[in-house]
DNA sequence: GTTACCACTTAACCTGGGTTAATTACTGCG
DNA sequence: CGCAGTAATTAACCCAGGTTAAGTGGTAAC
């Protein structure tokens, strides 16, 4: 993988977002981007720490993570590449950022500066109306989600993320998953007990 | 409140979004509104039936709400004017709205069809800009909302409720805002219990 | 091999908030 | 005025999920 690979996959990504944003390459972008790796257990951005930066994963996959006062660890998301991130609350706002961005699976991303990234590509063709598109689909997500915690049970939950995730259900410790449905691992692990005897797959 | 005063609100309104849009009339726009009147006890939106409107509240409050399938009442968020409400769900993935909005206090507003009010503003100077600021914090609002469901109590989130909504909370019947808390009205009234015997305030 | 360190499970106990239902306002209405 | 109908409180009981702690693998380092 090298910086073009990684750019091109870039523009396919953003172009295939709907918006009408396309592109030939980079340079004709005038953004930069500094192509970089992050080994499982480093940290694309920190919480409690400014995060101007955005990301875009052409390979890997991550998690967002934010620590309660109290030391409780909650798993606000997974990304796995292709896929941008970043926090947009600190990249917009410059306030430092809410969640940790946790390497899980080996990432090789293209690291832009937000607002330098923002002011360049604002004026190119299609570009707000892509972006406009990925904030809705964000803002969907979230919204799901706030009904999924406060509608479901733990196990509705489970079988939601199995139903959705599946091809991460066997590559992210379940400890990641209890944390990501909003339990403890023991209560996950009493749900799972459950659903196979109950079941039998 | 007639038209035109409703429609240079709505100017203002997405002008302090920040994001660069101005105008001078809706006339110049190109976009047709229609003045609407909703009393208490309407909806604007009703849950599992298409939405493709926009509404620009001019007076009036609302509150987002949706009914799960066992039949439990869950307040997403309230909306005063001036606001825009509307499901950006159901407007830009013309499916079926998750939720409704209900009147909670009179509403004058502006009704637009959110597929024509769209694809006219999009030429609008600015309007995008505006337009991914709206969704930014629309965003990071439910971010922060999701993060006080995995992390709070519901003393906690009720407490949060009064320092974020002081205004509203003499406004609204105790019922929606243990909906909005996630919590039954029973439990919310333990909490206020509890909360008055501790502090005398 | 053995020691150490995880991830995961299981059990025992506890608690926050749900459920049901009775009681007490508060309102508008005939 | 009395009578609904609705909102809020309170009490009694219940349960999902948290907490603590002990047990069971699995694997990497020595």
């Amino acid at each position: 993988m090298n910086q073009y690979q990684a750019e091109q996959m870039f523009i396919d990504y953003f172009s295939q977002l709907g918006g009408g944003f396309t592109a030939d390459s980079f340079a004709s972008l005038g953004v930069s981007a500094q192509l970089c790796y992050y080994d499982k257990g480093e940290y694309l951005i920190e919480q409690g720490c400014a995060a101007p930066k955005l990301f875009f994963l052409a390979t890997g996959l991550v998690r967002y993570v934010s620590v309660s006062p109290t030391g409780k660890a909650f798993t606000q998301s997974f990304a796995q590449a292709p896929s941008l991130a970043g926090s947009t609350r600190a990249m917009v706002g410059q306030t430092p950022a809410l969640f940790s961005i946790e390497v899980l699976e080996p990432v090789i991303c293209l690291v832009f500066d937000w607002a330098e990234f923002f002011s360049q590509m604002k004026n190119q063709p299609g570009f707000l109306e892509s972006y406009c598109a990925l904030l809705e689909a964000l803002f969907i997500g979230k919204e799901e989600r706030e009904n999924s915690f406060v509608q479901l049970s733990a196990e509705q939950r489970y079988l939601q993320f199995i139903d959705q995730y599946p091809h991460l259900l066997p590559r992210i410790p379940l400890q990641f998953i209890a944390s990501y449905i909003g339990v403890t691992p023991v209560a996950l692990s009493r749900v799972r007990k459950k659903l196979q005897l109950s079941g039998s797959d």
